[in-house]
DNA sequence: GGCAAAATGTGATATATATCACAGTTCGAT
DNA sequence: ATCGAACTGTGATATATATCACATTTTGCC
């Protein structure tokens, strides 16, 4: 439940990143629509699941809650992002709740669509291979950068992810976050209070690696945050 | 970089847990038999690396260091366990550093060898992926647990994590730990301060969840150490 | 356009954990 | 079997972050 790719940015066609034309047009056939609307919930923690869904358009986020009821926020994706890919591959109940943060169209595959569309082609076992060991190693990365880095720290790393769930790369190299963000989830994917959340986003706001267009973040300085979040 | 398998414990025979006898079996033939010393390294996070080993006797440490000289255990790994995997998927590099704990014999599996293999039986994808999705959801739940849950639980969660790399469960429902672990490795597996981390074992030494054995851990409460852990 | 509800900013504490400083213990190599 | 090195236990402090308690601003909605 994570970014589909690093480095993408571009929001505009239908196929998402990494798959290949072929392979695209096969999802979609196989493929039903689904539309949400904002805060509508798509699954739940826990729900038995079948098959994984593509974002046409929208945004969703991603999250559990822990036991002493802290909400914690593991994405936030957009455009092209796949989700609940996990289900796909073993039987195992979803492992966070999916939620529209505005209106979504979506297209569901089933288990059994992806299975035979795999078997027919190969090609999509290796692109799903690669999309895994791709969110394994953000994965391993984020476990690290838990024990290791500040809140600063974090907070840059949660502002990373979410340009690659949500981020459009403009003309002059900025990037801009395409959906409204509060700092309750900031703080809910770096797993800190919100106050100091607050703090650490207001710090990069003053040092210009953070931007504000009518109440949307821009990273001003990728390369910065960048650093900021380095393990 | 994880545990092969939930409640998998048994050591004895030669397939890894999830394998069936004939993917086994092809596996072994594909392979070539590698040995290492004691504290040798497989390789470093960083290396270019092709293909994946299958531990067969021994144990082995994957871990990163962080910038600030950090060393962080991702996982204990014992006989039967696969790593090395995420590289034979993508074209990174490793993304942790691999050493021996103590002398292992291991099986080498080239990229093109497990591709042969794959395409020959496409069961071979079923399985790795199913394997993937199981280490994505656990590292999700890493990255929930890390933010979320006190040393004493963070502690807790290592030992059964260590538990899946190297228990061995005991005919009155204990479980063993194969091999010597040292607090620095279990701090560095928890993400916490060595002092802090002897202070939460002894607390668990002395609540009877842990116990030793000739200076092996021995898990006396699965059950209670699984609920300190929990998120 | 106005108003309740949600989101934000910021100081003053409280608290968990890291860090420091050692002394005691165990281990492994000669 | 001995001795040095690595590992361990435990207090005393330092520090980052959470928590509490608000005033202030923004947002969304009838």
């Amino acid at each position: 439940m994570r970014q589909e790719s690093k480095r993408s940015g571009k929001k505009s066609g239908k196929p998402p990143a990494l798959m290949p034309w072929r392979a695209w047009r096969a999802f979609a056939k196989a493929a039903v629509p689904v539309e949400l609307r904002a805060k509508e919930i798509l699954f739940h923690a826990g729900d038995e699941g079948d098959g994984c869904y593509l974002i046409r358009s929208g945004a969703v986020k991603a999250s559990v809650v822990s036991v002493d009821g802290q909400e914690r926020l593991l994405a936030v994706l957009g455009e092209g992002a796949l989700i609940g890919e996990l289900a796909l591959l073993d039987d195992e109940p979803r492992s966070a709740t999916v939620t529209a943060l505005r209106p979504c169209r979506l297209l569901h595959l089933t288990k059994s669509a992806f299975f035979r569309l795999a078997d027919a082609n190969p090609l999509i076992y290796r692109l799903a291979l690669r999309l895994l060991a791709q969110r394994l190693r953000d994965s391993n990365e984020s476990v690290v950068a838990q024990g290791s880095v500040t809140v600063q720290g974090r907070i840059a790393r949660s502002f990373t992810a979410l340009a690659e769930g949500l981020g459009q790369v403009q003309a002059d190299g900025r990037i801009l976050l395409t959906q409204r963000v509060t700092q309750s989830d900031i703080a809910g994917m770096a797993g800190v209070a919100r106050e100091n959340a607050s703090r650490a986003i207001n710090d990069l706001l003053r040092g210009g690696v953070l931007g504000r267009v009518k109440g949307f973040y821009s990273i001003e300085k990728p390369e910065k945050l960048g650093d900021l979040a380095e393990v």
